[in-house]
DNA sequence: AAATCGGGGCG
DNA sequence: CGCCCAGATTT
C-alpha cells in the first residue's frame, strides 16, 4: 500500500465525501507544535497529578459532558471518599450517589459503581489496560477508552470530544453539521490519522486543552494558536463561524405535583425509580401530571399512595405553595408544590395493603442536619429549599 | 439515526 | 436566554 496520496487525490476523495485523512507532512508539523504548547499552558488539574488509573477513570466519567471547573470539587471528594477502586466496589450505591449529588447524569454513578464491582470481581482489582476490554466496562464508551488507554496507559488510541471535534471542525474546515453520524465518522478518522504513537495521553489532552483554552466555541483566539498556520478556517476567515451546530428541538414540557410532609421534624422522603430522569435519588414524594390534570388532583394522588404505605391519614392543603422551574436539555420541569398534614394515627400503624417489613417501607423520614449529605438532585434541592422557607409545616 | 439523560458556565 | 461541556446507552 503507498505511504500517502497525491494531493489532488486526496481533494477528489473529499469532493466524493469519502472518508478524508490528514497527510503524513500535516500530521508531523501538528506533532511538533501542539505538544510544545501544551507543556507551557496546560492547567494544573487534580487528575494530571497521577498516573493511577483508577484516578483516570473516575476524572473521566466525572468529566463526560462536564466541565472542568464543576468536576473538580466531585472529583477531591469522591478520591478522598473511594481513594481504591476495591473501597469504591465495597460501597453501597447509596454513597456513592450521595457524592454524585448535583453532578448530573446519575447513570454515570451507577455505572461507575457497576463497572468497580467488576474490575475487582473480574480482574482481581487491577484496571484493565486495553481499549478492548476497558470498553466491556458499563459507562465506557469509544472515547472514554481511548482517554484512559492513551493517558493511563500510554497506549496510541485517538480520542474525539466535544473539544476536539470543535478543533477538528476548524482544522480542517469542515462545514457540515458537526453532531451528525457522517460527519463524527469523518472526524474520528481525521483523529486517528492525526495520533501519535508516543506520548499519545500528552497529545490527546494537548488537543483536548485545545479547545478548552484557545479553540473556544464562541470567539476562538486564533491570535494566539500554536496551530494556526495549519488551520483551514482560520486561513479562510471562517473559525468564528465552526463547527456548524444543527437548530435542537424545544424541550418538552412536564409538570409535576411535589407533597412535601413534616414530621417531628423530618422531611418524608421517597426514592426515585432506580433507572431514568434522577434515577436512584431521594425526592419529596412526587407524581407527573397527566395531560390537563389539574395539579392539586396530582397531590391527592400522593397522598393516597402515602396514606396506603404508611397506614396513616393525610390532609393535603389545596392551595398549592409555590413552583420551582428547571430547565434540562430535553425537559422544562416544572414542580407545583403543595403541603400536608397528618390527621389520624400520626402515621405509625401500616394498613392492611402495606408493605409491613419496615426495611423494605419505600419511604424514609430524613432531618434538615441529613439533607446536605442526601442524595438529591439539584432539581430537588431547590424544590425542598422553597418549601423550608414557607415555614408553616 | 434519534432520543434520553443534568446541571452549570458563559457570552 | 441559548449554547456547550474530556459522552454513553437505549430505542
Amino acid at each position: 500500500m503507498a505511504r500517502s496520496e497525491s494531493a489532488a487525490g486526496r481533494e477528489s476523495r473529499r469532493r466524493r465525501g469519502a472518508t478524508e485523512t490528514a497527510s503524513r507532512d500535516f500530521a508531523a508539523r501538528l506533532r511538533r507544535r501542539l505538544p510544545a504548547w501544551y507543556r507551557r499552558h496546560r492547567r494544573d488539574l487534580p487528575w494530571r497529578r497521577t498516573r493511577d488509573p483508577y484516578a483516570i477513570w473516575l476524572s473521566e466519567i466525572m468529566l463526560q459532558q462536564t466541565q472542568v471547573a464543576t468536576v473538580i470539587p466531585y472529583y477531591e471528594r469522591f478520591v478522598s471518599r473511594f481513594p481504591t477502586v476495591q473501597r469504591l466496589a465495597a460501597a453501597p450505591l447509596d454513597d456513592v450517589l450521595r457524592l454524585w449529588s448535583g453532578l448530573g447524569y446519575y447513570a454515570r454513578a451507577r455505572h461507575l459503581h457497576a463497572a468497580a464491582k467488576r474490575v475487582v470481581a473480574e480482574h482481581d482489582g487491577r484496571f484493565p489496560d486495553t481499549l478492548e476490554r476497558l470498553s466491556r466496562l458499563p459507562g465506557i464508551g469509544r472515547y472514554t477508552a481511548a482517554a484512559i488507554a492513551s493517558i493511563a496507559f500510554d497506549r496510541r488510541a485517538a480520542v474525539l470530544d466535544g473539544n476536539v471535534s470543535r478543533v477538528l471542525a476548524r482544522l480542517f474546515a469542515v462545514t457540515s453539521p458537526i453532531k451528525a453520524t457522517i460527519t463524527r465518522n469523518r472526524l474520528w478518522t481525521l483523529a486517528e490519522s492525526l495520533t501519535p504513537a508516543k506520548h499519545c495521553g500528552d497529545f490527546n489532552q494537548a488537543m483536548m486543552e485545545l479547545g478548552a483554552l484557545v479553540c473556544t466555541p464562541a470567539a476562538p483566539r486564533c491570535e494566539s494558536c500554536p496551530i494556526r498556520p495549519l488551520c483551514r478556517a482560520a486561513a479562510r476567515g471562517i473559525a468564528d463561524r465552526l463547527p456548524v451546530t444543527a437548530a435542537q428541538r424545544a424541550p418538552r414540557a412536564m409538570r409535576v405535583a411535589v407533597l412535601a410532609l413534616r414530621k417531628d421534624g423530618r422531611w418524608l422522603f421517597e426514592p426515585r425509580p432506580a433507572f431514568g430522569l434522577w434515577g436512584g435519588l431521594w425526592q419529596l414524594p412526587t407524581e407527573v401530571l397527566d395531560d390537563g390534570e389539574p395539579s392539586v388532583a396530582a397531590a391527592r394522588r400522593i397522598a393516597g399512595r402515602v396514606e396506603r404505605n404508611l397506614g396513616s391519614s393525610i390532609d393535603v392543603n389545596p392551595v398549592p405553595q409555590g413552583e420551582v422551574r428547571r430547565r434540562l436539555t430535553h425537559r422544562a420541569v416544572t414542580f407545583i408544590v403543595y403541603t400536608g398534614r397528618f390527621t389520624r394515627q400520626d402515621g405509625r400503624r401500616p394498613a392492611r395493603r402495606a408493605i409491613c417489613d419496615p426495611a423494605k417501607l419505600p419511604h424514609r423520614w430524613c432531618t434538615d442536619a441529613e439533607l446536605p449529605g442526601a442524595p438529591l438532585s439539584t432539581a430537588m434541592r431547590a424544590v425542598v429549599t422553597l418549601t423550608s422557607e414557607l415555614r408553616k409545616i
